[in-house]
DNA sequence: ATTTTGGTTGCGGTCTTCCACAATTGCGGG
DNA sequence: CCCGCAATTGTGGAAGACCGCAACCAAAAT
C-alpha cells in the first residue's frame, strides 16, 4: 500500500495549538495523522482514495465542518467524520450524526475516549473499504455486460427457465444459452446460484433484480 | 388492524402539561397518539407487538428516558425512540442518537418540526414492520428444515453440484435430490436461485450461508 | 408393540443445462 | 470495402437436475 491510500487520520482544524496537540497525541499513540488548516485546504488536496478517517473542527474560519462533510459526501466520500468542536450544542450535534457523522466530541476531550473513537472510525473504514473492493469488482463485470445479457440475467435470477426466457424474449432458446454463457463468464461464476451469491455480497442484488411477483 | 397493533405514537413524560400539550398537537394533526405518565407505566403496558414510535423525555422521575430505551431494545423492541429534552446536553445526544434513537430534540421545540419527524418515525416504523414480517416467515420456514436439510441448503447455496454435495456428505446423490426437493419445498421455493432471493430480501442469507470460498 | 419421523438408497425416465462446432445478419469504424 | 462485435440460430450429445415409485433402517413417540 502505498502512501495515498495508507489509512490516515485527517486533522482538520483553523486552531494551530489543536492541531499540534492532536497531531502530538496520534503520533505517541501510533495512529498515523495528517493535519490541515482549513477545510478548503483538506478539500483541495483530498483524493477518492484517501483512506482513514477525518477528524475535524466544526467551526472554522472559511468553509465549516458540516458544509465539508457534505461537499465530502458529494464527492463520494465515505470516510467516517469525528466531529470536535468547543461550542457545539445539540442542533448542532443531532444533525451532523443523522447526516452520518461518525462521533461528535465536545471540547475539552478526553485524549484515550479520542484515541478510542479514531481507532475504531479506522476500523470502520477498513471494513467499509474492504466491502466496497468487491463491490467494485462485481460493478465493473456487470458494466462489461451486453445491453441483451443483462435483460438475460434478470431472467435467470428470477429463476425462469431458458424455454421460458426465450419465450420472453422472442429468441430462440440457444441464444438464451448463448447469453447466458456470457453473462457466467464475464461475471466469473460458473452458476446462476454462484451468480446470485456474488450480487447478494457486493450488496447489488437488488439493484440488477428489481423485487416482483 | 385491530386497536392494539394500530400504529401510536406514545407520548411518555413525568409532566402532566407537556402531555397534554403533546396528545392535543397530534390530535390536532391526525396522528394517532396515547399517553404515558411514567417509563415504569409505560414498560408495563408495553406489548412487542406494538407499531408506531415513542415520544419520550429524556429526563423523568424514576426510570430515565435513555434506560427505558435501553430496555425497550432489549426486550426486542425496534420502535422509532425520539427523545424531547428541556435540559440535554450534547454528550447526552450523541450517546442517543449512537444507541439508535431516532432523533433527539430540545424543548422549546417547534410543532411542525416535530410533526414532521413523528410522522416520519412512523413511516420508518411501518418500513421495518413490513420488512420483519417476510423476515419472520422465511425464519418460520427455515426453522421447520431438518438438520440434514439445513446441511444440503448451505451446500446448494455454495453453488454445488448434488454430485459434489453426495460426496461431502458421504450419501448418494439420490439422498442428496430427496433432501434438496424438500428443502425447496418447506421454504416455498423452485429453485436454488429463488431461494437464493428469498434469503437476500429477508436479510438471512449470511445467517445461513456464511462466506467461504 | 405399533406408528411416526428423519435419513437413506435404487431404478428408470424426462426435462434442462451446457458445450463444441458451424453459420448468418446488421452495424459502426478503419 | 473489410473487420470486429453483438445478436442471432441450428445440431447433437454429455452431464446434471428433477420426479414418481418403492423400500429399508433406526430412533423417538404413542
Amino acid at each position: 500500500m502505498n502512501a495515498d491510500t495508507a489509512p490516515l487520520a485527517h486533522v482538520v482544524d483553523d486552531d494551530e495549538a489543536i492541531r499540534d496537540a492532536l497531531s502530538w497525541l496520534f503520533r505517541t499513540r501510533k495512529l498515523p495523522s495528517a493535519t490541515w488548516s482549513s477545510a478548503e485546504e483538506f478539500m483541495a488536496a483530498w483524493k477518492p482514495e484517501w483512506r482513514g478517517c477525518v477528524v475535524m473542527d466544526i467551526r472554522m474560519r472559511g468553509m465549516s465542518g458540516l458544509d465539508c462533510a457534505e461537499l465530502l459526501r458529494r464527492n463520494g466520500s465515505r470516510l467516517p467524520i469525528i466531529f470536535i468542536t468547543g461550542h457545539g450544542d445539540v442542533p448542532m450535534a443531532v444533525t451532523a450524526l443523522k447526516r452520518g457523522a461518525f462521533d461528535f466530541i465536545e471540547k475539552p476531550f478526553d485524549d484515550n475516549a479520542l484515541v478510542d473513537v479514531v481507532s475504531s472510525a479506522l476500523e470502520e473504514d477498513a471494513r467499509l473499504t474492504l466491502q466496497r473492493a468487491t463491490r467494485e469488482d462485481t460493478t465493473a463485470r456487470l458494466d462489461q455486460l451486453t445491453g441483451r445479457e443483462r435483460e438475460v440475467m434478470v431472467l435467470i435470477l428470477a429463476g425462469k427457465f431458458n424455454k421460458v426466457i426465450a419465450d420472453e424474449l422472442n429468441i430462440s432458446m440457444r441464444t438464451v444459452e448463448v447469453h447466458r454463457a456470457r453473462v457466467f463468464e464475464k461475471m466469473g461464476v460458473r452458476s446462476a446460484v454462484e451468480l446470485a451469491q456474488q450480487l447478494t455480497v457486493a450488496g447489488l442484488y437488488n439493484s440488477v433484480a428489481p423485487a416482483e411477483e
